[in-house]
DNA sequence: TCTGAATATGCCTTGCCAAGCATATTCCGC
DNA sequence: GCGGAATATGCTTGGCAAGGCATATTCAGA
């Protein structure tokens, strides 16, 4: 079911892209500057991405806009969910994880 | 970072451990007989999530009893959170892959 | 101490995916 | 309509990870 879901996420520079496109949409132009990327390289991770519904393009005469669609990361809140439950009950874990967030 | 994360997570296999072992914890005898793998394939996965602290093991003479241990969950968690922001503003995008969810 | 049960590890092969490179496509301005 | 910018696609190669198979390890009981 949720398998396409990993299959994209497990690449960096896809989860990098997302982190962009979260704040604004994105030129593909823009992606390439931002991400150190080739442009055949760009546009097949945002192929990647638009055949599995994380964004959506919007065409600008030769521009492609890229914008972000939650859906699917919503799809995998909901994988997570059951889990939330043990780390609800026992706080101990989140310390375990997240102790560098440390504020003085 | 969190790279280890996803790519333990992508295998289908270590994700349905990952859910018998959120019931409860079990022996890897358990694991193969309910995952249908071999033996060696199902310690091979075990191994991957035991090294990257999803899983905790007990010796129980020969047995070894498998638990999960949510930190790097919570972690995944804190990952999306920032998108979660996406879907509380506009919860439509819930709706969408969510509507499996009717409750009369 | 020997046997067998339970689990782990090593080696090998196969399949898949990302990146590189070249090329095709689309569209604007002149 | 042409040249060039912006983006997409096809082909090939290298690396890596999963599974199969054999074998090593650990431990209890007789």
């Amino acid at each position: 079911m949720s398998d396409a879901i990993w299959s994209v996420l497990i690449d960096p520079n896809r989860r990098a892209m997302l982190d962009l496109l979260r704040e604004r949409p994105r030129t593909v132009g823009e992606l390439v500057d931002e991400l150190d990327l080739t442009q055949p390289t760009t546009s097949k991770h945002l192929r990647v991405l638009r055949d599995s519904g994380f964004v959506r393009v919007h065409k600008d005469a030769q521009r492609r806009v890229y914008a972000i669609d939650p859906a699917p990361l919503a799809a995998l809140d909901a994988w997570l969910a059951p889990y939330r439950l043990l780390w609800n009950d026992r706080l101990d874990a989140l310390g375990h994880h997240l102790d560098t967030t440390k504020e003085p």
